[in-house]
DNA sequence: CCTACCGATCGGTAGG
DNA sequence: CCTACCGATCGGTAGG
C-alpha cells in the first residue's frame, strides 16, 4: 500500500521520493546491523536483503560501505548534538536536558546500540570513523563543561567539584550505563541513575 | 636466545614448556587484535602470523576461534575480579582497590583496548562472549554494590546516594572513561577523575 | 535497480 | 607444527 502510495506521489510529482524513501529504509537497516555486530562484521548483502534489494542495489544509492556508515552517523547525530547545543546561559536546564536524552536513549535502543557498537569500534585508529567519534567527544565534552561552568557561576555546584572533570564523568557515566543496559536487558534504570548523580553534584533541586 | 633457553630447558625438562610459551605468545597476540579490531572482525591468520606460525599451527594449541576468545578473556579475568573478591569489611578499603585497579589500566592499554572493544561487541546476543560479560557485569556490580553498602554501615558514605546506584554510576565512570582514554590518546585523568568522583561520594578522605 | 563476476579472505579440515 | 584444500562470504565492478 505504501509502496504503491509512493509509486503514484512519485509520478505525480516526477520526482525522486521513491529514491528517498529507499535510502531511508537503507539507512534504518544499516544502523540496526551496524548496531548489532559493528560497522566492519556487518554486510552490504544483509543490509540489502533486509530491505529487499540486491546489494549492488544497495551501492547505487551509496557507493561505498564506508559512505553508508558516514550517512549513518550524520543522520542519526542531529537530535542529540542540536539538543546541547541550543543556546542557553542556563547551566541547570542545560543539565536537565542531558537527562532529556537519556530518558528519550531509553526508547530507542538501535540507536544506543548503534552507539555503544561503534564508539568501542572506533577506538581503533584505522576505523573510519575514528576522526569522527574523536571530534565528536571532544565538542561533547567541551559542551558539557560549559553547563557545569555556568552552574558552577550561577552558584549551583557543589564546592570542590570541577566543571571539565564532572563533564567527563557525567559523559562516563553516560556510555557506561548503555553498555549495562545493553547487557542486562534494558532492566539499568539510566534515566533515574543519570538523575541521581548530576542531582548529588548540585546545590539546588532539579 | 629465549627460545634458545626455551628449546633447551624443553630438552632438560623433556616437558611441554614450548608449548606453554607459544600458547602465551598466541593469547598475547590474540589480545592485541581482538583489542584493536574486535572479535568477529580479527582473523587467525593474523594473529598466527604475529607469532610466526600457520593458522592450522594456531587451530593445534586452541581448537576453534571461540576457545581462543574464552581463553583470552579467562586469563586477564584473573587480576581485576581477584582484587574485587579479596576479603575485605572494609567499604573505603575496598574503594580505594577500585582506584588502584584504574591507576593500573593506564599501563595497560592492551588490557583496556580488549574489554572497551569486547564488552561492547558482547551486548549482541549472540555473540559467543555475551553471557561472560553478562555474568562478569553482575558479579562486578554485586561486589562494587558491596563496598559502598560497608562505607554506608561505617558511616562513611553521604547521606542521599544508596549503594546500588553508586556502583552503577562507578561501574559506569570506569568504562565510560576508558573509552575517552582510548579516544583521546591517553590523555584523559583516569586515576584523578575516578578519585573526584569517589571521593565526593564520601564524607571521609580517602 | 538486476545478474554475473572479480580477487581476497574467512574458519576449519585432511593428511601428514 | 606444515601445505593444501574446502565451501562460504566479503566489497566492489562490468554491463546492462
Amino acid at each position: 500500500m505504501t509502496t504503491h502510495d509512493n509509486a503514484a506521489a512519485s509520478r505525480r510529482t516526477g520526482g525522486y521520493a521513491n529514491g528517498r524513501a529507499r535510502r531511508q529504509q537503507i539507512l534504518d537497516a544499516a544502523m540496526n546491523l551496524f548496531g548489532d555486530v559493528g560497522y566492519r562484521s556487518a554486510s552490504l548483502r544483509e543490509i540489502a536483503a533486509r530491505v529487499g534489494i540486491s546489494h549492488p542495489g544497495l551501492l547505487h544509492h551509496f557507493p561505498t560501505k564506508e559512505a553508508l556508515l558516514l550517512a549513518v552517523l550524520e543522520r542519526r547525530d542531529e537530535i542529540d548534538t542540536a539538543t546541547l547545543q541550543e543556546d542557553s546561559d542556563d547551566g541547570v536546564e542545560l543539565l536537565r536536558r542531558v537527562i532529556d536524552i537519556v530518558a528519550l536513549n531509553t526508547h530507542r535502543r538501535g540507536v544506543v546500540e548503534l552507539y555503544t557498537a561503534l564508539a568501542a569500534e572506533a577506538t581503533s585508529a584505522t576505523h573510519p570513523a575514528h576522526d569522527y567519534f574523536t571530534q565528536r567527544y571532544r565538542h561533547t565534552l567541551a559542551a558539557v563543561t560549559r553547563a557545569y561552568r555556568l552552574t558552577h557561576e550561577q552558584g549551583h555546584l557543589r564546592d570542590g567539584i570541577s566543571p571539565a572533570a564532572a563533564a567527563a564523568q557525567l559523559v562516563a557515566v553516560m556510555d557506561g550505563l548503555q553498555l549495562q543496559w545493553l547487557l542486562d536487558g534494558g532492566r539499568t534504570d539510566m534515566t533515574g541513575v543519570v538523575r541521581e548523580f548530576i542531582a548529588a553534584q548540585l546545590t539546588v533541586a532539579l
